[in-house]
RNA sequence: GCGACUGUCGUAUAACGGCUAUUACCCGAGCUUCCCAAGCUCGAGACGGGGGUUCGACUCCCCUCAGUCGCUCCA
């Protein structure tokens, strides 16, 4: 089988309208991507795909929306604003961060001892900054954010007071977020700008090992249920060395990308760090009274963190492949689960002329319904039909001259080119069936 | 951020200090066609951007932007 490469995958998005390069007619912006008509398709199916399972399918979890741009205090809380308002150095050795005005540099390092490992003073700058309102002063100096997940922590006590929720219990949100990376990487890999799918859930100090491992396997599955290849997707564990500042314990589900296993979602328990910090910065109290036992506690919050645009160029790679046919040609085939695939059904016209095109676009109209549709009249019907595989299109229903006497068409499935008649009032049917069984080859 | 390398139609490419910048695939219009990229005709489409050298620059030089690889970074 032909080797899946980034190259590949970078030419399809755009011949096939999938992703283009941001700004790209002024010469392109480094880390920034925009998603073509199939490509935003993609994204919205994989984005409700993960809500629809946390927000509707589990119990006790709510969603939320909350704002890009917040009080400035939120990062001063959070720990984001002191790590690049001071220089800091690293241990070359440990990998530990020290503030540069904290610590002597001349001496060995206090984590590890080891002697001339630091890296020169540097501020971190990774948060975008702008300004509220027309005057520029330091004064009204905000952030985009960095990570949805203050949102949630900052709306923790809203969300209890006002949605009847208690603990254990998630609060899920979808949303943009921003770094300003030194360097972008792999194509929309790792951007400026990226879309985050954070699930936080609030437990009960003591019972949050047990949550943790229960999400752990929850997500692992969800992937599975995706119709991700299993081989392509582990579990690496953060050691000591790698754990954040704020964490307990932290796993990430990597996925065996192009250029190598990389991170595509993590599960972390964050403790009731960032709870304590907001209560802390804030001055209110952020704790919650379990009307059962009487015990007033600041939850524990075990974190589900994926990179949706992440997830767009894992369900790309796990998609992908070239494949030489019986009779010696080629064609390139997406095997999206149908559960993502940007356009479910075609509708082809065997050829255009004698009624039959009539016939295909009223078929095509009356399946908008239920389905995704794409109508196709042009050219000849094998080259339609790889153009559906190249974008992944799990079903393509072609009408002949039987179909004007008998109203049956005939049902083609992506995956093994296989095609079976089936009567126009079946079809919706069938297609609904074959998305419940649908197995990845 | 540092170092090395690379930029020609959507993709993959060819050539050249000087005639209208080559070819294939893809794409569009038409003909043909009763199920997997067939064929024929026609058509659209490129020298990343800016500056310099030169009578003349896609070609040589500088800057810049973008990309690839390695380091760094990824609280």
């Amino acid at each position: 089988m032909a080797e899946t490469t980034m190259d590949k995958i970078v030419s399809l998005c755009k011949r096939r309208g999938f992703i283009y390069q941001s700004s790209e007619i002024y010469g392109g912006l480094a880390g920034s991507w925009d998603y073509g008509p199939l490509g935003v398709s993609l994204k919205n199916n994989i984005r409700d795909f993960w809500w629809r399972e946390m927000t509707q399918i589990y119990d006790n979890i709510v969603g939320l929306d909350s704002a890009i741009l917040m009080h400035p205090k939120v990062w001063e809380a959070s720990g984001h604003i002191s790590n690049f308002t001071d220089p800091l150095v690293d241990c070359k050795n440990c990998k530990a961060r020290f503030r540069a005005d904290q610590i002597d540099l001349e001496a060995p390092c206090p984590n590890c001892g080891a002697k001339e490992t630091f890296t020169k003073p540097r501020n971190f700058n990774l948060m975008f900054s702008t300004h509220i309102g027309s005057v520029e002063d330091e004064g009204s100096k905000i952030y985009l954010r960095p990570e949805t997940a203050q949102g949630i922590y900052v709306d923790f006590k809203n969300v209890v007071q006002s949605s009847r929720v208690k603990v254990p219990f998630g609060i899920a949100q979808v949303g943009k977020s921003f770094r300003n990376e030194i360097t972008t990487k792999s194509f929309i890999f790792r951007s400026v700008e990226f879309e985050q799918m954070e699930m936080q859930f609030f437990c009960k100090p003591g019972t949050d090992d047990h949550w943790f491992s229960h999400w752990r396997e929850e997500r692992l599955n969800s992937y599975h249920r995706m119709g991700i290849k299993p081989s392509s997707l582990r579990w690496h564990k953060h050691d000591d060395t790698e754990l954040a500042f704020y964490a307990k314990e932290a796993y990430d589900i990597q996925f065996l990308f192009p250029m190598g296993w990389q991170e595509l979602e993590g599960i972390h328990n964050r403790t009731d760090y960032d709870l304590t910090q907001h209560q802390k910065f804030s001055t209110k109290d952020l704790t919650y009274l379990d009307q059962e036992t009487n015990e007033r506690f600041i939850p524990y919050v075990v974190e589900t963190s994926a990179g949706l645009t992440r997830n767009v160029l894992m369900a790309l790679s796990d998609a992908y492949e070239e494949q030489t046919l019986e009779n010696g040609e080629e064609r390139t085939v997406l095997h999206f689960h149908p559960l993502i695939a940007p356009v479910m059904v075609a509708v082809l016209p065997l050829v255009k002329k004698d009624g039959l095109a009539e016939y295909s676009e009223k078929l095509e109209k009356s399946l908008r319904e239920d389905f995704v549709t794409f109508y196709d009249q042009n050219g000849a019907i094998g080259r339609r039909y790889r153009r559906m595989d190249e974008i992944g299109t799990p079903y393509c229903v072609t009408v002949d001259y039987q179909s004007l006497s008998d109203d049956t068409v005939t049902l083609r499935y992506r995956d093994s080119m296989q095609q079976v008649r089936v009567p126009v009032s079946e079809l919706v049917g069938r297609i609904r069936a074959a998305n419940k069984e649908y197995v990845r080859p």
